[in-house]
DNA sequence: CATCCGACG
DNA sequence: CGTCAGATG
């Protein structure tokens, strides 16, 4: 089972570019999105179903601003819409599909970039996140998270380590919460694969010609709950994908 | 004395669709403009320096709204921005430039498309602008008047006069205003050389595909004081322009 | 330096 | 159906 997840930066925008044809290539039973940016009525579904694809959304309630969505080859048993959490579930970002003991969620965890405001605020959804993680995996141990986390774990995370020390997404805070995030009992599945493997990224300022130049930070994540470590036969990121600043990330399960 | 007149719907998009290399296939001696969108500083006025324009500005208070512009060639002797009136200079809506006797007139008729409140703007602005052009005629015989007025004159200079008759820009009593305004002392330079002819417009809506189907309208008129009538030797559209909604029209003068 | 909104036309 | 601004990232 290929399961992918991919930041969009706005899914009409990643549609115009021709995100529908790279699905088709990439085919991957499960695609996980973040940053849809549109209500469900303003995204043209019917050609994710002509591919074949179950199409579930949520949506944030300020028009044109985050948004999570998954599509499945598989019909879900059950779609779980946000978490019970009021602020979190109002800015859409958290999206589940299980698929009988196999659980499949898509997250965007809310940047800080902007400002004090935005800062604090994310680091409350960590704890949030983290508690209501923490109580899930107990249900569904057999949980894939994928998502833009907005957080680069380790200094071979991020292109200048050095340099962002004091940046939004990699800040000592931050950083020490995805530690312990993993502790709950989850494996970060690329890098169980590419164990220190440098230069891999998942996202790059659209500023300076980042991306070009692989100026990048891995922000986008597949973990995978520890109950299916064996299943675990693969994981990837695929910058070459160019309908958005992020890349799309692969975890495939046996 | 080539003038043409251009209404560029944002002068910022009308110069990445190459607006200089026709300005420098035209090469009219004056170039008067409408809708710059943009604030003086916020426009790359070297392109046209380079050309060999002097540049002048009338920009409205509210960003990226109205404006007008002129560019010439010869240096006026006298730049006259705005007509004095507040509501109406907020908008930048009227600049003018004086060569001796001769003074040419950059003029952005508001539109009433938008509500009641602005039709009836529209109204006062067309009888306040009257009385000025009326006053000026006194001083400045020799008086071109060229921009988007917003209004059709007659039958021919409409697609669908019909199912216009309720439209703003086709409303007898602005129809009616126009016929009015041209009796202060003024000629419109296009029907002059092309009286009755059809199919003539100078906007398009962008919906529809209108332009391609030449549904257009004539809003777009120089207006030449009748002290100039012997001196006048031409006047065109220009439809192949293709920076804007609006096409550029043109007079010549000897 | 992109995406989207909403105002305006 | 465009342009522009402003919010957001």
């Amino acid at each position: 089972m290929k399961i992918f997840s991919y930041n969009l930066n706005g899914i009409r925008a990643a549609m115009r570019k021709g995100l529908v044809d790279w699905l088709k290539e990439a085919n991957p039973d499960v695609l996980l999105i973040q940053e849809t940016k549109a209500q469900p009525e303003q995204i043209e579904q019917e050609e994710f179903e002509a591919l074949g694809y179950h199409c579930y959304w949520h949506s944030a309630e300020k028009k044109g601003y985050s948004g999570v969505g998954i599509l499945s080859k598989l019909k879900p048993d059950h779609i779980e819409v946000g978490c019970g959490i009021d602020y979190i579930d109002q800015e859409g970002r958290i999206l589940r599909a299980d698929f009988g003991d196999l659980s499949i969620m898509s997250v965007y965890v809310p940047s800080g970039s902007s400002g004090d405001a935005r800062q604090d605020l994310k680091m409350k959804f960590l704890g949030d996140f983290q508690q209501y993680i923490r109580d899930l995996l107990k249900e569904k141990p057999q949980l894939i998270i994928g998502g833009d986390f907005n957080i680069c774990h380790t200094e071979i995370d991020i292109h200048n380590p050095k340099s962002n020390k004091d940046t939004s997404g990699f800040l000592p805070e931050e950083r020490a919460w995805l530690s312990e995030f993993l502790e709950e009992g989850l494996i970060d599945s690329f890098r169980q694969f590419h164990e220190g493997e440098l230069d891999r990224y998942s996202w790059w300022s659209y500023r300076a010609n980042a991306r070009a130049n692989n100026k990048g930070w891995r922000i986008d994540y597949q973990m995978a709950g520890e109950a299916l470590k064996e299943r675990l036969s693969g994981a990837e990121i695929w910058p070459d994908a160019m309908h958005s600043d992020h890349c799309p990330v692969s975890v495939d399960i046996d």
